[in-house]
DNA sequence: GGATAGATTTTGACAATTCAAAATAAAGCC
DNA sequence: GGCTTTATTTTGAATTGTCAAAATCTATCC
């Protein structure tokens, strides 16, 4: 059995791969996610190396194997099922479930996530809009745009918000940005790095640049 | 924040505590019910006593403080409140439970646990009958009868099995042996140290009296 | 009252995970 | 090409939790 430090490296690994073009993880990058000095990321990739999980390639990065990356969905699959357990059946936060989940994610036993799975309808999709690893193993990684960058007076969907911070989320959601909110571009001002948006029957309301990247979107169908 | 292995430490300490008359518990009870080496027990024993979470007496056995058993009461509501969870909600067999609430026990946060607590209707005792800490901090200690030194040809209701094995707890679902259960005691044959019982509209079925001394009855009041 | 058996403690060691700080490699810049 | 900056690796040490085996108590039994 994996350990849960052993979970956790290659839950980031997995997240930081499928944002690289060849799926090579900069050691730099694992270690800032995993909020650990570098030394220490180099001694556990050197591990995982010797347990097959990951490839090191010494000074440029590791990736995935297939086993490490097995792993890695699974418990992806454990963490998106808890966040959407915690807000679906207990209705707790969706600001705060991330936090819950990183510890769950651990404790839960296949036999537990497949319960877990049925009783919430076999979702595709976390409260956050991020995509669950089916059973098995695949994992729906479809790019879309986001309020940053995307075509302006045109009615949009929310489909996911890419940011697990607290504070953000709760800002998102006093807004109404929720994945299956409708919304659109009232104005994007490059210069003074700010979107400024309107949802049916709601005022016009500014955020930066930065963060309106953050929240991905799509043409709205039924708009 | 306890760590794992402090937190299992704890709680079982309690369970053991809690079936001594003093309170205090043996060193070597301990180290079985963790499943380590006494050495090791002692080394873990003197490390809680440093942290004001037990008082070490030595070569005589400990004693929880009241801040020990503070976290140790909290952990095992989160036990018995996941197995009520995962049987009731998830519907899971109530011999499996057990193993699952050791891990999940430590990666529920008190925000998740009053959730849970919540949706279950703020029950009493788990899918065994045994007790559920309250949120204050008390714990109903009633001792029963078994079927072992129970009255005979009366009617008698199941109030808790007190074994976590898989194999027993499955045998005693075999027989509809499950808290609320109606029996009774048609025999018991001390000498062949066997007990033989009977469900209403069912045969009659013999057990070993240290199987049956692991099932506490009550009167049946509407027997 | 001393030998003995059983429980407990001590000692030395190891695996896993981490940090601080020094050493090294690579990449880019005059 | 040598110099500088930055990323990565190495080294040495600490912490937590564990075991094996030796040492030490303590209660009990002639
Ligand atoms: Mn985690
Ligand atoms: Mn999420
Ligand atoms: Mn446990
Ligand atoms: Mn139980």
């Amino acid at each position: 059995m994996a350990t849960i430090a052993v979970e956790n490296y290659l839950k980031h690994a997995l997240l930081l791969a499928e944002r690289s073009p060849d799926g090579l993880v900069p050691m730099g990058e694992l270690a800032t996610a995993m909020e650990v000095v570098p030394g220490t990321a180099t001694t556990m990739v050197k591990a995982l190396a010797d347990s097959g999980l990951v490839l090191h390639e010494p000074r440029r990065g590791l990736r995935l194997t297939a086993a490490g990356r097995r792993v890695a969905l699974n418990v992806l699959r454990k963490h998106r099922l808890v966040e959407t357990f915690l807000v679906n059946v207990l209705e707790m936060d969706w600001a705060q479930v991330h936090a819950e989940a990183e510890q769950l994610e651990h404790a839960i036993s296949d036999a537990v996530l497949d319960r877990l799975d049925a009783l919430l309808g076999h979702p595709a999709t976390d409260p956050h809009g991020d995509p669950i690893p089916s059973v098995e193993g695949t994992l729906n990684s479809a790019v879309y745009a986001t309020l940053a960058t995307c075509a302006t007076e045109i009615s949009l969907r929310v489909v996911r918000v890419t940011d697990q911070s607290a504070d953000f989320l709760t800002f998102a959601e006093a807004h109404g940005l929720r994945p299956g909110a409708v919304a659109h571009v009232v104005d994007r001002n490059l210069p003074a790095g700010l979107v400024t948006l309107r949802r049916p029957r709601g005022k016009p309301f500014a955020l930066s640049l930065a963060a309106a990247g953050r929240i991905w979107v799509a043409p709205n169908e039924a708009g």
